[in-house]
DNA sequence: GTCTAAATTTAGACAAGACTAAAAAAATAT
DNA sequence: ATATTTTTTTAGTCTTGTCTAAATTTAGAC
């Protein structure tokens, strides 16, 4: 039995895990969590209990393949959520997160199944990220920054790093959703701002903004 | 801001109240919730302190207008989700308790009247109880128990008092589900059996099962 | 290499919601 | 009307998940 808790630092653990596989510090569990370093050394005590989790006193943790299923469970159900508010419920893109927070810890195989069968198998979220199956396989998509395209190349936008409200709603403003098509055209080099086009109009875009927007290049 | 433990017992209140508005008890309700006396007692005094029940030392307590609504709220949600789950997700109506158990806590107005939206503004769940409106108000339905009608009534299933898997499956085997047509051809008067005509076919109902199928005299 | 700063862990406390055992009040029986 | 039983409440404890403050370990600066 895993509690709402401990489904949630799982999560955390989960998205903080890097490729190279390097142990995920208290502290930076303790920040995403919004909770004090203590309060993440004592949940990390449990989920090593539980063998969710290899701990290293002072260094830091790593999932078990027990614990990373648990995590992308939770991420899984988290998702399909947040197409069936967008699809079926008409919630926009940036109203779905906090209902998904909560209907993601709803315990039951077959209601997340049959959500999965009912939306038709998707295998993306409402903000382009992929969505795991039942075997806990996550559809590998390989996805770029925006702000790492050279001038010239044609992006096609795929996901957002940054979910919040206000960024969605930042885009929405913008018209840039997922499938909007983006050139760029030129970089500048003091700020880092993109010069790109989109649907034939020129636009500016900062630093921050090109960080958190994922595409492809066609 | 209303716990989920808290919700729970409001819940559990709401259907242990009855016409004439007595009292209720505290044993019932730790009855109900399946937790000892002295656990009722000290939630008995958290929804009193927050206005949600009138409580009389050693007597009992009453759902206040404001907690009646609480739970009239919870009420809604978990009915909502249970055509939810049948309507859409295939589920069968002896499956959807638990799950709309979870589900009626999820805390997001737009979600549940998005759903109910998308259900159609349906009045009545799988097991025939009637779905409060957004207002709080329930659809009057008059029904009577199958074991009060007298021989020579034709009856309509519209619903079930217990929604017990066992029971459900029960009516499942013997093909009665809500709108099923039901004459009384006799009542036994030794064990208050009746002999029944169910679709074509005679049938013999026990005391039990006829006190707890709900249904509207034709 | 030592000293300081930052990160981490430990110790002790608290709130919510449950429990057991004991005390108090209410209901029932004689 | 009193004695007994049942119901309800109180007091004190436990677990989960959080906190603050203090202690300890690790990392960085010189």
């Amino acid at each position: 039995m895993v509690t709402l808790s401990e489904e949630n630092y799982l999560k955390a653990i989960f998205h903080l895990t890097t490729k190279d596989n390097s142990l995920v510090s208290t502290n930076s569990i303790a920040k995403k969590m919004k909770t004090k370093a203590s309060s993440a050394t004592d949940m990390i005590k449990k989920l090593s209990d539980k063998g969710h989790v290899d701990y290293q006193k002072y260094k830091g943790v790593n999932l078990t393949d027990k614990g990373r299923l648990a995590a992308i469970s939770v991420i899984r159900k988290h998702r399909l959520w947040e197409v069936f508010l967008v699809k079926k419920l008409n919630f926009s893109w940036d109203e779905v997160h906090e209902v998904a927070e909560q209907l993601e810890h709803i315990k039951s195989e077959k209601l997340i199944n049959e959500l999965d069968n009912f939306l038709d198998f998707p295998t993306k979220d409402p903000h382009g990220d992929p969505i795991p199956n039942s075997q806990g396989e996550m559809p590998n998509t390989k996805r770029v920054l925006l702000s790492m395209v050279n001038p010239g190349d044609n992006c096609i936008c795929v996901g957002v790093k940054d979910s919040s409200a206000s960024f969605l709603q930042y885009l929405d403003r913008y018209k840039i959703t997922l499938g909007t098509q983006i050139s760029v055209i030129s970089k500048e080099p003091f700020d880092e701002s993109m010069l790109v086009m989109i649907s034939s109009s020129r636009r500016s875009i900062s630093k921050e903004v090109a960080n958190n927007i994922l595409i492809k290049i066609k």
